[in-house]
Parts: structure tokens; sequence; C-alpha cells
DNA sequence: TTTTAACATTGTAATATTACGATGTTATTT
DNA sequence: AAATAACATCGTAATATTACAATGTTAAAA
């Protein structure tokens, strides 16, 4: 008891559901939202943006990385972080249909 | 410990995670489809549609109504539910901006 | 070469989530 | 009125998430 039961749904119920459980954290929102805006920063600057401690920084940037929404490249003992935006336009590309299907149901009851 | 320190984001971001952490599970994607599809349903489809105990879509349908998305009308003694048009709307009116922000970004590194 | 700055990783406590059996509630059926 | 059907809620075990201190790791600076 306890896990998501995977299994029963489809791979791209999966898939949409995991993009979206990452989105689904402010700090997240707010890494993105501010690497967008500055379009692309370093790991300190998250941190003093922020306002949470390294390790969790860190820690959120990991999952950001695991649906490969954002990239890092480094430069020197730096690390730059930016949206990848081919990534970007094929996550898109797997909440676009979902998103449309709702939009699409009247409210039958 | 533990908890998400909500204070430190502004509420449009706190509002904003909370809807995209509803819909990232599997199970609600899939109550989403499916009472799109049938437009409305009843619970007891939704149970063995999907696989899960009743006590378990209940819980996952408590959670999609704490962000409004579907709204449920007493039948006798079933209930059926449906999608909230009017409130996903004003949902996807909080994520589009969002979305938008993401995609005007290029990769910088 | 030692120090320092910028991360990543590990370990762990606090809390949240997921799933389900058991039980409650309410309305139809018998 | 008793039985049943369709949920909702409660309680709880298993697991996941969030956050941070402590500790690596790596590269520039001193």
């Amino acid at each position: 008891m306890g896990t998501t039961k995977s299994q029963i749904f489809t791979n791209r119920q999966n898939r949409l559901a995991h993009i979206l459980k990452v989105l689904g954290h402010p700090a997240r929102i707010a890494i993105l939202e501010y690497i967008g805006e500055i379009n692309g920063c370093i790991c300190t600057d998250l941190i003093t943006e922020i306002g949470l401690a390294q390790a969790t920084i860190s820690q959120h940037l990991k999952e950001l990385k695991s649906i490969g929404l954002i990239k890092g490249s480094i430069e020197g003992k730096k690390v730059c972080y930016c949206i990848d935006t081919i990534r970007w336009h094929e996550v898109q590309g797997e909440i676009n249909p979902f998103f449309s299907k709702i939009n699409s149901c009247y409210s039958a009851c």
C-alpha cells in the first residue's frame, strides 16, 4: 500500500501525470519562472532569490532535470541552468491534447 | 521540516502549483478523461473502469473537487460527476500565462 | 598548493500521499 | 420496516515528498 498503482494506467497517463506532478510545486514553478525571466541563471542566484536551502534547491533542480525541462551547463565552478526549449515543446505536446480533451467537454450535471 | 514553505511563494504560484499537483496523478488524469469521454458518469462506473478501490476513487474525486474541477449532482442514490467547465476555464486562465512565459524563453545554455 | 566558492549528494526528521478495509450515511427497493 | 445499493468518511499501513545539515566534489583564486 501507499504506492501509486502505475500498472493500471497507460504509459501516456503515467508520463503526463509525472510531468504535472513535477510542475506541481511552488518552488519548481518559481525556479522555472526565474530561469525564464533571466534567460538562464546560476544556482546561487536561485538560492538567494527563492529563499530555500542550497540542498533543497539542488533537489528541486534535479527533479526538473528528471523530466528534461531544464539543462545545466558548467561554467567554471558555476552551473548555468536554462529551459530546454526543445524538451519543453515535447512536454507541451503531451499536455495540450489532454487539456483540449477536457476543454471539449460540457457540464452534463 | 517536511512541509512545503508556502509563505515564501506568491499566492499565484501556490495556487498554480496546487492545481498542477492535483492533476499530477494518473488516477486523476484517468478520472477526468473518463468523465470527459462519457460527458458525466457515476462513481460506480469509475471504480470498474479504473480498477481502484471505491474508497480510493472517492478520495481522488474529493481532491478534484477541492480545486473545483469536477462537480457532482445527486441522482437518487447515485452521484453523477462531470467537469465544471466554467471552473476549468478559470484553471486554464491560471495555467496558460505560466506556459506562455516558459514558451517565450530561449535556451541560453 | 592551500583555500575558497559553487554546487551535488547523503542522511534523516517531519510531513504528505496513496491505497484499502471497515464503517457510516442516505435513498431506493423489496 | 428491512435489505440493499451507492457513495462518503475514518483509520491506518506503506511509501513518497520536502527541507536541511553535513559532507563530498570540482574548479578557480590566492
